[in-house]
DNA sequence: CGGGTATGGCAAA
DNA sequence: TTGCCCTACCCGC
């Protein structure tokens, strides 16, 4: 589910899928009827993500704007699409342009360096159904900037500068814990990345980001460029380094809806795969916290 | 089947 | 800070 790594690995799939063809879209319930036929049947061109955000470009006609919120979620099908099922907010769909654009000269796809699968390889029917988000709505290449306008530097974006990020954390007080998941800070961490790099880097989350010094701060920037990249390639969480793996360890297996190995996060109460102490949670601006207090002393 | 919870973020108070 | 958005899944009954 949606943390930044997840936004990413869409960008790259829904490339992959629909890139450089003719896409069908609809919104079979009407919350974004206006903006799919806006863009039925042109070419999917380009797709970006930043943070939390995802964009789907469709040339001249402008970007479609996701964010997935907390239940969000694509699914993805084979073959001939099927009756929607359920609320489905925009449905995109490989097929032939509708009369009215399908003369246009073909917008030329551009890609981002070596990201996702080969376009040309997709030949067979495939759609793609959205549903739940909290955002989806057609922009401009303007609107566009001025929503990444808004966003810190992203660790899985190559233009991120690190040194942005640090620059408004030094000069806070508060949290570091607030400050990760602060989006104008660092765009693209959620809840499991925070409470997961604090306990890899040994930090107190409810030190001031003030009180951090810049070597802790790259330590932090470093961890989470690899975790987030491991997550775009697994298309899930996993942290546990791999000394402490449920196989290293002779342990059980973590088994819930999130699937991927962690530290701390959801484990309040049980004890910590490094030093056997209990994991503890708390409430921080009405998001659960976790940590291990002997792991990351204050 | 109902209640609780969730990897997010916004507006209102 | 709280409520709301709105979907899926888990658990207990």
């Amino acid at each position: 589910m949606p943390e930044g790594h997840t936004i990413h690995r869409l960008a790259e799939d829904v490339l992959g899928r629909f890139g450089g063809r003719a896409v069908r879209t609809a919104s079979p319930q009407g919350k974004f009827a206006g903006g799919a036929a806006l863009v039925d049947g042109r070419v999917l061109t380009d797709t970006d993500a930043h943070g939390k955000h995802l964009f789907l470009g469709f040339g001249g006609a402008g970007w479609v704007h996701v964010h997935l919120g907390l239940y969000g979620k694509f699914t993805f099908g084979e073959g001939p699409p099927p009756a929607p099922v359920g609320q489905v907010r925009l449905r995109l769909a490989a097929g032939e342009a509708p009369a009215d654009v399908a003369g246009e000269a073909l917008p030329e796809v551009s890609r981002r360096d070596g990201a996702g699968p080969v376009v040309s390889a997709v030949t067979g029917a495939v759609y793609a159904d959205l549903r739940g988000p909290t955002r989806c709505e057609l922009i401009t290449e303007d609107e566009k900037q001025a929503v990444e306008g808004r966003l810190g530097p992203d660790p899985l974006r190559k233009d991120a500068d690190a040194g942005a990020a640090w620059s408004r954390v030094s000069r806070s007080r508060t949290t570091v814990a607030a400050l990760l998941m602060d989006q104008k800070v660092v765009a693209g961490v959620g809840n499991v990345y925070r409470a997961e790099v604090l306990f890899r880097q040994g930090i107190d989350p409810y030190r001031p980001g003030s009180g951090l010094s810049r070597d802790e701060w790259d330590g932090l920037w470093a961890d989470l460029v690899e975790l987030m990249r491991e997550g775009v390639r697994n298309n899930r969480i996993d942290t546990v380094r791999p000394q402490h793996t449920p196989e290293a360890m002779g342990r059980a297996p973590r088994v819930d809806d999130h699937g991927g190995e962690v530290y701390v996060y959801r484990r309040a109460g049980r004890p910590c795969h490094i030093c056997g102490g209990e994991v503890r949670t708390a409430g921080l601006a009405a998001r659960n916290l976790f940590w291990c207090p002997r792991c990351q002393p204050a």
